[in-house]
DNA sequence: AATATACTTAACCGTTTGGTTTACTATTCA
DNA sequence: TGAATAGTAAACCAAACGGTTAAGTATATT
């Protein structure tokens, strides 16, 4: 288990509760399933949300911070990049409990229960670059 | 602040956001990591931290709306047990960025395919291909 | 019946979050 | 030079968070 005597700020956990909020706004996962379409500038990035420009350029500083996206500007425009590696981290903090999981529901998955669990997993073919969430 | 297109409360968006939220906390996330063990009470949950039972409590609670763990109430002890599923949907939330952060290391050129680019056309200086809508 | 145990609820409090509007800075265009 | 464009920063606000203590509710125990 995680250390819980001492609060160790700006450590592994809360790179991760960072990450993790980062990804609990609905606008922000839109945001980054916009990104792996390719790099955009922040006004193209807020073009389909209803929120001001200031809402949007902070909802990117918050990625930003989390690390799963990157700026690079150039003139007066900032083009934004998705870096995938925090999702890593993700995935790797998820792994301990994809056994759980796929006990629950032994079976009833094909693709996922082909898999044994907490082995280095193979990407299901044919899965799109989209979330289907959100505007896009 | 949901929406792009449709206002779609308590819908998909807001059960992934619960669920990230529920995540992006240190001591919910160490409260998951013991259920992994089997389940608890809430006493014997709450005992490793410095907090008041009832912030455990309230943590728990988190938990449980975001669907992560599931309680069996016998008498007055509560029996909180892990319940896998929602992570499983993380990962299949994840899985679009998988091919993203593989691709960031080595063997990208395989991945590559996976992805649409070519948003990364970069236009020459000094010359104007913006119509005046939309840069990309 | 009285008391202890296992919890939740309520009320409260300071901080963070997600949004706004109004500046402000920096670059490009005419 | 002056004006438009791209974007951030500042100030503000209501709501949600994460914690506290105190009170309340059931169930066991003696």
């Amino acid at each position: 288990m995680e250390k819980v005597g001492q609060p160790d700020p700006s450590g592994e956990d809360e790179r991760l509760s960072r990450l993790f909020r980062a990804l609990s706004d609905a606008t922000r996962r839109s945001l980054l399933s916009r990104l792996t379409l390719g790099p955009a500038k922040v006004t193209d990035l807020a073009r389909p949300f209803r929120m001001s420009l200031p809402a949007v350029s902070k909802h990117l500083k918050i990625l930003e911070d989390a690390g799963l996206v990157s700026r690079a500007v150039r003139g007066r425009v900032h083009r934004l990049s998705l870096s995938g590696e925090p999702l890593r981290q993700v995935e790797i903090w998820l792994d301990p409990f994809r056994s759980y999981w796929e006990a629950t529901f032994a079976g009833l998955r094909r693709d996922l229960s082909a898999h044994p669990p907490r082995a280095e997993r193979r990407r299901p073919r044919g899965r799109r670059l989209d979330s289907g969430r959100n505007g896009d």
